[in-house]
DNA sequence: TTGTAAGCGTTATCAT
DNA sequence: ATGATAACGCTTACAA
């Protein structure tokens, strides 16, 4: 043993400090370390981590502390999160993987009280867009390795989903009961005495997991009501032509669509604006239910809402039970909301 | 070999590499190393490393290589970023700083480019919400060191900002000409008829760094054009009600105002809806014209479009030169284009 | 074709 | 109150 017994401040053969004192120009620019700022303030490395990472039960003599603070900016010192990542053991990076950056206004929400809630313990969040095509998620690995990964709504991990390293994982989708949401759409058209129903699936791919079950509820309610089964459109909201072709569809036979279940309020806004197009209105010549309350549809569009901030927290509570294996909690409130606004 | 000697086991019962080979359950999870799949595979760690990451001009005999990849998946080693990123001394990660998670569509193509430009070069984008009351920049790199700090749009990076360590910065803000957007909108209006403006001014504090931009553009155009100033009014994209209140506000006096900037067409869309809602059209009893060109209003809404893609491609262009230590390429095309729609 | 061994910058543990 | 030292897991000359 006492093999590689290298003693410490051991002068391995020049190098780095050299250059780092030196300050060469021409040369890529050296990372300055603790090891510098320890050497620049004549103190030792542990004394610089205690000082920068005010470790509790260590006391510091003001002066040293103050000395190595200063040194510290002096110098430009940046502690580099790899090293300490490594040594730690864990990055404390929250990766939440998400299926597009177009975030909406309900999903935004949740995203951000993660961010909130995280930050106060300590984690960071980071959000990225998955797309295998792009790159695979095993080779995401090699250049982040995430201490929680959140698959966001709209985004379904494989069930054989294997997380990085030692890794936890948390799945948003299915916090929210997406057939409720379809049924609660379907009940409110029938008691507005709408008997033919549409229902406009976004053609979106990001949307497309959760759409579907939206759509199981529909379709359920209308068993469940002895009405017809709803009569469904794609309609892509990059392509507004797709929401008139739906209205045509919906209005162009003798048996005509009296109601309609939009995917979400955005959908439902252009659907609107096709009607308008054309001389009708929604929730008059044609009746119109969204999902997610959003503000932009506040003013006629009944919709069925979110409760988003009890969403992001119970998500921020359920990862930093998952963070320090304890049992995630239990959602208690219901998330879910009929607004109405229209009196079609 | 003895390797790692090391004195002081005691902590931790058994050595790790004990506990690696006897894979116990019931003990908290350690971490599967290369070291791990080395010995499993009996082979040295920089065969190991060879075969993982695809070295070239390294021979490896085919059977090794299978025998190292099978193992690896059996035991189920990940890489840990942190110390291939300490070892390399970079982290290939660049980092997007936004304000808001709710990103709109222009940003969020904007976006997508730089994550597919990057990732062909063995990047990964993780994006993160700036809230300085949540978190300080300085806080931030203890978690993660980026290569790159790209600030997006709508996000004012301070002239003193100092990335962390030898990260190296990309500022978004500044390509996209605001104000020839504003002057655009004006001049539009204008060659209608229109001489008494309005400006839908977004209360999000987010905008209001591009907007204060936008809006300095509709000045000096109407200066130049020699009509009065605009009449500025906040709009809130999360209270429809303001956006009555402007439109009152517009429409409430003699000297009332016919033709009316939004700041985007997300604003645009909310003041149709607020004129609709009292048997108004836009176009018709008052001219609007937006920014983004956005699908949800392409069926009538007049607009600047900003070239989604061409400003992608140069942003991930300046990245790529940035992180490259090259000369950031220059703008060829420009970006902006007014698109008719309405007759008003 | 494969192995050896030296670090990368940080922090926990022990020692002084 | 402060210092010395040994890891953390990985890559890469240089050896063999």
């Amino acid at each position: 043993m006492a093999e590689s017994a290298t003693s410490d401040e051991g002068r391995r053969a020049v190098p780095r400090h050299e250059l780092a004192e030196t300050g060469r120009s021409g040369r890529p620019p050296r990372r300055v370390t603790s090891a510098d700022v320890a050497r620049a303030s004549g103190v030792s490395r542990a004394t610089v981590s205690y000082v920068l990472n005010d470790v509790p039960g260590r006391s510091i003599s003001t002066a040293t502390r103050e000395l190595v603070l200063r040194t510290a900016k002096e110098l430009g010192h940046v502690p580099f999160a790899p090293a300490r990542s490594l040594r730690l053991g864990t990055s404390n990076i929250v990766l939440a993987l998400v299926r597009d950056y177009a975030i909406g206004f309900v999903s935004s929400r949740v995203l951000r009280q993660l961010d909130v809630s995280l930050a106060e313990h300590g984690y960071v969040v980071l959000s990225h867009r998955v797309d295998e095509s792009v790159r695979p998620l095993d080779d995401l690995w090699r250049l982040v390795s995430p201490s929680l990964v959140v698959g966001m709504g709209g985004l379904n991990l494989p069930d054989d989903f294997v997380p990085p390293g030692d890794a936890k994982v948390l799945r948003v989708h299915g916090i929210v009961p997406h057939e409720e949401i379809g049924r609660m759409q379907a009940r409110y058209l029938h008691s507005r005495g709408h008997r033919r129903l549409g229902y406009a699936f976004p053609s979106n791919p990001s949307l497309e997991l959760i759409a579907r079950e939206r759509l199981e509820g529909v379709r359920q309610a209308c068993h469940e009501l002895g009405i017809g089964q709803p009569v469904v459109v794609d309609v892509d909201t990059d392509d507004p032509e797709t929401a008139s072709a739906a209205i045509d569809r919906w209005l162009g036979t003798d048996d005509a669509v009296d109601g309609v279940c939009a995917h979400n309020d955005e959908i439902a806004i252009i659907l609107s604006s096709a009607l308008a197009s054309r001389g009708l209105r929604a929730g008059h010549d044609l009746a119109l239910i969204g999902v997610d309350d959003i503000p932009a549809a506040r003013l006629s569009l009944t919709s069925i809402a979110i409760d988003a901030d009890a969403w992001g927290r119970f998500v921020a509570d359920s990862a930093l039970a998952t963070l320090e294996n304890r049992e995630p909690p239990h959602l208690e409130r219901d998330l879910l909301r009929l607004v109405v606004r229209d009196t079609a």
